[in-house]
DNA sequence: GTCTATATGTGGATAGAC
DNA sequence: GTCTATCCACATATAGAC
């Protein structure tokens, strides 16, 4: 009924984070300019201050959108898997399932743009600039200590600080993998019809993190004394 | 005896490569200017277009003068491996070694500059920018064909698409480890001293890409049947 | 809410004296 | 090789009409 059934069939604002995602994954945050921007979103070139304010606001909502949602999901997951299980703790490869579940299944899901988003959030963890790595910090930090506390429940043996490291690598292999995997060289050398099966790279994915999360643990007494 | 006596140390070109090296890793490339870096390196602005030409050249000098370096330590580390260990076939382990090694002896060096790099190197596998990773996997590829070759004579028995993808995991834990390691806020649960224990790190490293590297086959074809 | 026009700053790059 | 001064493109952001 209104002039806007003309443009795409969403609100600016929506039009414009949607535009937003996909750019700054291909091209980076300050590779992506404004003009750019409104441009792919169909939306006029003030809109995006009118909107959100300045840029660097864009690129907050942006990540807000999306990341408080993921985590929520995570989060829930983990809360189900333990009533379900009652009094026994949960197994490592169900806190790991949770984990990488959430992100892998977006991957899938290319027509809303959750894959652009995931892509983006990989490669915004290495991201230089301090006030993003900041923000994406602060949006992770209630999830991180919900997974970290599954895991001192389901590896009470381990040493807090060797989880902690194991837990970064994981994270580390998560977040590389969603970025670099269909530009990396190596990946060219696999079967192109697996490249975006998200059930198997999610199994691929679990079998490499539950191993290494359960490594043997290194003597670290002995590289301890040879420092 | 000279004028740049009063200069810092070096060769101009020197001195900007290694401001760049500093300032690329801080703060990204595209907001790295001309201006700060010739102004921390103490040369002119122009000397930069001088001596490289433009700054996407700069870019490529950066890292030209230590990948190249850098994998021929990692390909001449398995050439002497695989003489002393004669017609035997190298463990996973070392090979692993001889992959980490190199990286994380040159984090311990901060005089010269080499964990400026290493942590630039690691931000850099997951930049955005086309011409930036291209460049990267051009410089890359003949350490990685080695490599892959090595593991290959080392785990006959493992199919190749996997063995590819398990190279990528450990390639991407060990990028976004050096890339992340003083930064991610996950690690501040840690002991401070140990953050930069390459010794302990490489220790820790190690024992998880080689569980994850080794880790039992999820069985792939239950997987592509459910598909 | 959306548009045009513009203010204001900064970027990379270069010309030409020294 | 090094410097100053400058060109020009493009960035973000805003003012003010519609």
């Amino acid at each position: 009924m209104n002039l806007r059934a003309i443009k795409p069939p969403h609100e600016t604002r929506t039009r414009i984070l949607d535009a937003a995602e996909e750019l700054f994954m291909q091209h980076g945050f300050e590779a992506t300019s404004m003009r750019q921007l409104t441009a792919q979103a169909g939306a006029n070139l003030a809109a995006v201050n009118y909107h959100f304010g300045s840029k660097d606001a864009l690129i907050e909502a942006v990540f807000r959108r999306r990341l408080d949602a993921m985590n929520a999901a995570r989060i829930a997951e983990l809360d189900r898997m333990e009533k379900d299980a009652g009094a026994r703790a949960l197994s490592p490869r169900q806190i790991i399932g949770a984990f990488v579940g959430v992100s892998l299944r977006m991957i899938e899901d290319s027509k809303s743009g959750g894959r652009n988003f995931i892509r983006l959030l990989g490669r915004t963890y290495s991201d230089p600039q301090k006030p993003i790595r900041a923000l994406i910090g602060q949006l992770y930090a209630p999830a991180m200590e919900r997974f970290k506390a599954a895991f001192e429940r389901a590896l009470p043996q381990m040493p807090r600080d060797e989880l902690i490291w194991r837990m970064h690598f994981m994270f580390g292999t998560l977040a590389y993998t969603l970025a670099a995997t269909d530009t990396v060289q190596l990946i060219a050398g696999c079967k192109p019809e697996d490249r975006y099966d998200a059930r198997l790279l999610e199994a691929r994915l679990t079998a490499f993190l539950h191993a290494g999360l359960l490594a043997p643990l290194h003597d670290s007494a002995d590289v301890k004394k040879a420092a």
